[in-house]
DNA sequence: AACAACTATAGACTATACTCTACTGTTGTT
DNA sequence: AACAACAGTAGAGTATAGTCTATAGTTGTT
């Protein structure tokens, strides 16, 4: 598919995926055969990786980090043991946003429990 | 105490202090009775404030939503009722960010599986 | 052939959140 | 008095993550 249907079934602008294509995060590929333009084509695993990005953005890991992971999945630079560091890596990131966002759970409701009681 | 003290207890650069005094999120006050100079100064409050600031960008809050935790905590210009919901407001979008980070888990859990059985 | 819709590239612009530099003045110690 | 350390202000610079504009060429429909 070209950009543009890419870009409705993911809901991402035609921009942004090509600043995630610059990024390095997904690539399209030329048709060879194609002398006229210099399209781009995606498959459907391009729409895997922007539905990733998407969630990955949503929990605060960065371009890098997200390239990081996707390199992981679906990449032959990494040998299977750095692959799995990585992502044990992005786990304990998750680990560690998991308990602090808790804890600044507690810490609102003790905000509520202030001004409940107008200590504040 | 003075920027410098405050900075040292903290851990937040004197810039950084200044750049969120400008923003809003806390208030020095200036002493009226000394006139040689415009030095600010601090309380153990803003300590408390500062603190909750770090916590609060690390699980990705704004300088503008965490300006508006403070208020519903620490100010006059919200009723108790707007600040209650200030902060359920919050509690929700913290309910919504752990619900993204146990998908993200899984996810990379996935991806793990995948390395793991030579899927990617 | 005309024309709208689409594509690529380059580069400018924006917002957020700092971070640093330059400059000037004050305080405290020697 | 000298001088380092600290204070304030203004404004420039940086990094991240887009977002938009301009330009030029291509494709598909009428």
């Amino acid at each position: 598919m070209l950009i543009n249907e890419l870009s409705k079934k993911t809901g991402i602008s035609t921009h942004t995926i090509r600043f995630y294509e610059k990024s390095g995060l997904i690539e399209g590929k030329q048709d060879e055969s194609v002398k006229s333009n210099n399209y781009y084509h995606y498959d459907d695993v391009t729409v895997e990786k922007l539905e990733f990005i998407s969630d990955a953005k949503s929990v605060g890991f960065t371009i890098k980090e997200i390239g990081q992971i996707i390199d992981a999945w679906y990449n032959r630079k990494y040998t299977k043991k750095q692959k799995l560091e990585i992502l044990d890596d992005k786990l304990t990131s998750l680990e560690q946003k998991m308990k602090e966002i808790k804890e600044m759970k507690k810490q609102i409701l003790q905000f509520k429990e202030d001004v409940v009681k107008d200590r504040c």
